[in-house]
DNA sequence: CCATTAATTCGTCAATTAGATAATTATGCA
DNA sequence: TGCATAATTATCTAATTGACGAATTAATGG
């Protein structure tokens, strides 16, 4: 039972399931790009990351200082079909496909950079 | 999102995914079926269906004082095919079907007697 | 080698949630 | 009409979880 109750676990927060809703459309995000869409900070991200590796619903891949996460392998095709399906035209879920469409609008290195900037002005 | 949302939280805990997992293979239980399987207390199994239930996870019906549970004709097709797949095998849930088998030998009267009478042998 | 930067880990706090007991509600029966 | 019983609701406590900031790690480039 335990994985599938990790599985469920690991949907079951508003912030890790938009993520998953992401990666649903973009084959790979980097952790600043889901920091972006979620708007909230890059260490709470990475929690929430790791959590969904642990449950093996991600897997990751490091390029230079950038990690990479896109749906794991193992996720589970069921769970695929259904989130597919349910989430598709949820407010939520569409507010943030716009937002991605933004963000992927430039190169992640100039995004990284731009993410960087728009953190320093708050301070 | 929301929807999705709570049918992943509703499945995020063990004892709900237990008694899932239990009407995946039984048409109907009522509570005090479900509390003894579950071996916690009869308020805790009513507020767990009652999160199940507002998730639209299963539906109930009363019949006479008795209040018997089911799946819900709204749970998501793949989340059923996908639990029915994944929890088949696992230790936690055989054991339940293990008990479920000696739970339903006997009638649900003479098992709401029964488990009544152990309840108080406890004090 | 040192400064910068993307990401992770750690410590802490606030909010949520599962559990028990006690009180309440609803139904059936003498 | 009262009494017993199956289930729910209310209240409290303990444990879990999400969030942040600070410290740490890992990789790039001057």
């Amino acid at each position: 039972m335990q994985t599938a109750l990790d599985t469920a676990k690991a949907l079951a927060d508003g912030n890790r399931m938009r993520v998953v809703a992401a990666l649903l459309e973009h084959d790979e995000l980097c952790v600043c790009q889901i920091t972006e869409i979620l708007q909230i900070t890059m260490a709470t991200v990475s929690r929430h990351m790791s959590i969904l590796h642990k449950a093996r619903l991600v897997q990751s891949r490091k390029e230079g200082r950038w990690v990479y996460y896109r749906l794991s392998q193992a996720f589970p095709a069921p769970v695929y079909q259904w989130l597919k399906e349910a989430l598709r035209d949820t407010v939520e879920i569409t507010a943030d496909r716009q937002k991605l469409v933004e963000i992927l609008s430039c190169d992640t290195t100039e995004f990284c950079r731009r993410h960087r900037l728009a953190k320093a002005m708050k301070d």
